[in-house]
DNA sequence: ACCTGAACACCGTTCAAGT
DNA sequence: ACCTGAACACCGTTCAAGT
């Protein structure tokens, strides 16, 4: 088929990837399209044959952190489920903390929806449904996100943080 | 445009005033310290006298629109203080789309500090205290941040928006 | 198909100098 | 105290050209 070339060869995801190490090792300001070319030893301008535009590169990003939240399989604990999932993608995003500040943009990539998914089929198991279904499943994914977006703002989170989140989530799965 | 009228002085607030025409007009990409300073007939480098930096700006931008948000005087129903409260809250960041993505850091703005007392107090009106009273200020406050930054992503606000956030509050305050 | 080189139209910020 | 002008060190993106 494809022999293995010495070069490794440019592509969308080794694109995105070299973006994720960029964001975590220096934060936003350091992602440039110039500064993503040289770590991955290539001209600036051919980062544009695979990528249309480096709010594209962002988007990408941001839905690849996403793909590390595991998504747990699903049991007859519904709570816990929700615990779990909900626990990884608050987890996800302190771990890059670039990624609540960037999530102004299109939470359209496929990795998100799973989740999100996940998180309303286990409310579908604990017996909500209808409005409230979509009532609640707003109400989690808008909390673990607004605690993100501003624990992600104060710089680093505490310990009292983490309780105050717990006992947030605690509350809504009461 | 009125070349003849003798221009106004610069300012702190008249720089935050024009940046946040500039943001509600053009959105984020178009706040630029050149734009800025051109739209207040003056020079870009006039701006670094009354503002430290580029971040300076958006931090008061920010702020500032906190400062619509009408504070209710307390009434006997708490539940409905924080109703109003939060409404207005919400109401004020889909209003100026652009504010939602930019809190990052500034949520230690004086407006912002005075809101989430007034949240907080009310809640504490509402038998809330110790470890809960945190808890659940911070559950809310978080929701509505929470909320607004993605719906400000999606770029329009839907009835259907606006009913899943009011039936997530009424959860809330159960 | 994939990448380079040169170029365009911008940026934020500093600093000496003017008033 | 407040503002200008020039300059520095960058940006994202396009496009012809090479392979």
């Amino acid at each position: 088929m494809e022999t293995t070339r010495p070069r490794r060869e440019l592509s969308r995801t080794r694109i995105v990837d070299a973006a994720v190490a960029l964001l975590d090792g220096e934060g936003t300001h350091a992602l440039t399209m110039r500064r993503l070319a040289q770590s991955l030893g290539v001209t600036p301008t051919a980062l544009y044959w695979h990528v249309d535009t480096k709010e594209d590169v962002l988007g990408l990003a941001v839905d690849h952190i996403f793909g590390d939240v595991p998504v747990p399989a699903a049991s007859d604990d519904w709570r816990r489920d929700v615990r779990t999932l909900v626990g990884g993608w608050r987890a996800a995003m302190l771990r890059h903390p670039w990624a609540p500040g960037l999530i102004g943009r299109p939470m359209r990539g496929p990795n998100v929806r799973a989740r999100t998914e996940f998180l309303q089929a286990a409310l579908g198991r604990g017996g909500h449904e209808g409005r409230r279904l979509d009532v609640v499943t707003r109400l989690i994914a808008n909390f673990v996100i607004g605690s993100a977006v501003t624990e992600a703002a104060w710089g680093r989170t505490s310990p009292h943080d983490d309780d105050l989140f717990h006992g947030g989530l605690d509350e809504l799965l009461r």
